[in-house]
DNA sequence: TCTCTATCCATAGGCTTTCTAAGTATAGAA
DNA sequence: TTCTATACTTAGAAAGCCTATGGATAGAGA
């Protein structure tokens, strides 16, 4: 998470990592500074979030992994979405989506 | 809840809750029915849910209650915010624009 | 009258997820 | 040689939401 003192992380996280895992391969610290930089470090996901994430995922079979080497010359295990990972996903995506909209009609309410 | 398989209510309900106290005070019953509605049953407050969430709040001294008759002739806890709920409405308020776009950010990256 | 539904509050127990914190290990810069 | 950034792992605690259940009453309808 961050400091956003709310447990808002909880529940997207997942969204946010198949996403982010998309657009290609990643190993898990790259997930995280990738998550980072794309928020401005509005994000921070911890390191004892991310790997149990992670391996929650792939023992769904929304991801899987492979152990290859970095550019930094590292041991690094490799994550990638399957094809389960993909609908896992879209419907995550639908999901979020009509759960802000409907966030948002209590927040306009009056 | 409702059936979004997500967990995301998880960190939002306070703030639905707050908000839909912050047009007057309600009982606990009528706070999920309001949030129903608003919805239009998109998301739906469990009972379980609702009123271990309102003691929280009053324990941290976001709302008060006060034991009234509603408009059904039936004995009702009313509650209504405090200043410090005022307070603590506004506060995840903008936690939840920071956090919805800093979301944003992630789901548009490539 | 009797029954059923909607309204209303309460709480125990379980489950999941996130965080803190600690440990391990290596590459490269200083 | 030391320090920092990179990279993975896991234990334990903390928190919150859900399922399920219980009890109680007002009013409608049969």
């Amino acid at each position: 998470m961050g400091k956003h003192g709310l447990d808002l992380l909880r529940g997207t996280l997942d969204l946010l990592v198949l996403k982010t895992l998309a657009t290609g391969g990643l190993h898990g610290y790259a997930v995280a500074k990738k998550i980072q930089e794309a928020t401005d470090s509005m994000l921070t996901v911890e390191e004892g979030s991310l790997y149990p994430a992670l391996y929650r995922m792939e023992r769904r079979g929304w991801i899987e992994s492979a152990w290859t080497v970095s550019d930094t010359k590292r041991r690094v295990k490799c994550y990638s979405l399957t094809s389960a990972g993909r609908e896992q996903l879209d419907g995550e995506l639908s999901t979020w989506g009509e759960f802000t909209t409907a966030v948002g009609k209590v927040l306009e309410a009056r």
